[in-house]
DNA sequence: TAGATATTTAGACAAATATCTAAATAAGAC
DNA sequence: GTCTTATTTAGATATTTGTCTAAATATCTA
């Protein structure tokens, strides 16, 4: 996974709008931008970044480029803030 | 919690580093800094950004200021993570 | 083909940031 | 009190980043 690059791009909290907004489904760039009061090159900018860190996918429909948020990442990103910090007592899980 | 304070601190790979480092238990600013290749005075203003974003705790130990995880921040910042991509477990269609 | 819509890319610019050196502050040793 | 050690603060600078406008690319429709 791309460490660094998941960080920098939660760090923007454009960007984790953009996938809070995802969380509803499969978007086009367009419907996306309705919600943020940038320019769809700003917000371009921003799925590249996104994209960068495996954060979102995209597949192109027509005029259209479809965002989808790629969930399988949460897990391995859930995993590694877990592993900055000291295991919490509980199921001696190690992390 | 300081949402954006914690994502920008953990946008730096320096300082997540300082956060593994201090894993290991507290430690005061001169014995963090002798992993890293930076000056005192650029290491300061890491700390001052982990402190911003209650990521880090200190105490002054005579000379020494000690540094130490706010572990209890860990909890809150993982469910903000998680809260970023749609809930798994349930529905967990993984594409 | 031409024209409209959707999105990205290129280039510029201001704000934020990571780093440095030098000076200031705080505490202990003499 | 003076010196030494530990750390922070202040000021400067180069890099990164978020934003914009303008132009380019891709697709659809007539």
């Amino acid at each position: 996974m791309k460490q660094q690059a998941a960080f920098r791009a939660l760090a923007d909290p454009t960007r984790r709008a953009i996938l809070k907004r995802l969380q509803g489904g499969a978007m086009s760039a367009g419907e996306i931008g309705e919600a943020f009061d940038i320019t769809p090159a700003s917000l371009s900018h921003h799925f590249a970044v996104l994209k960068q860190a495996d954060l979102v996918r995209t597949e192109r429909r027509g005029q259209f480029i479809v965002y989808s948020l790629n969930s399988t990442v949460v897990e391995d990103f859930a995993r590694m803030v877990l592993d900055l910090f000291p295991a919490k007592g509980k199921t001696g899980a190690k992390g």
